[in-house]
DNA sequence: AAGGAATATTCCTGTAAAGGAATATTTGTG
DNA sequence: CACAAATATTCCTTTACAGGAATATTCCTT
């Protein structure tokens, strides 16, 4: 009965829900970015940069081009656009259901004279 | 010189990057519910309903109105507009700059030969 | 081939947070 | 006023994960 619904992937959330990660990104809007200049920008060490760097490529939010030594991490443009389908299935509704509580409280009257 | 960006609250993600929160959320848009009904339809023990709740209302994600004995939750649009402004602002980025990398490789060459 | 960048990985430690169980709190009802 | 329902809170334990430090790996340069 029920459709299947977008189903936002929560990891993808987890991973954007870390303050360095979210630097990391806010950064490569500007373009990619070598993990050295990453690291640079933002103050963090090098491997601590790698390391974030690691769970945002396995979360399919950043993308990796080896170039000799250097490694060019630069986003990824379908975890958001996963994140704004998901959004915009929610806006649909909001208009409509988030404020019926008069709705809902005739219905919970109902239940409670229903049980007795 | 730079401007001052939307900056999403990363807490607010952190909020939404747990399943259950996500599961809660995904309930509550087909509108307001009590404890209860959350932790029967969820399958979650009242006391775990109630702290994501907490977590939830905490953040700005829900709202909640006393009736009785009965606490009702439901969604606050807020949060999501937000959201829905920081992904905006990417958007209009992502055509551009993600994809540059022929710039980016210039520049490094340059700075590779810069410094010698 | 040797040394040095640039990056990744490993190990350790501390901390935040989620679930379980029990209990407190509030409110309605007989 | 006593009891029961609905919800919140506390305490405990376990687990995930972020940072620090050290080390491994890869690749360039001479």
């Amino acid at each position: 009965m029920s459709g299947n619904l977008p189903g936002m992937d929560v990891t993808t959330l987890s991973a954007l829900a870390e303050p360095n990660r979210m630097r990391i990104v806010e950064l490569l809007r500007e373009g990619p970015l070598t993990v050295g200049e990453i690291a640079d920008r933002l103050g963090l060490r090098q491997p601590q940069a790698s390391k974030h760097l690691k769970v945002l490529s396995d979360h399919g939010i950043l993308e990796m081009k080896a170039e000799a030594n250097r490694r060019i991490y630069k986003l990824r443009a379908a975890p958001f656009q996963e994140l704004n389908d998901w959004l915009k299935s929610f806006q649909r509704i909001m208009e409509d259901r988030f404020d019926n509580l008069d709705a809902y409280l005739r219905e919970l009257q109902m239940k409670n004279h229903e049980e007795e």
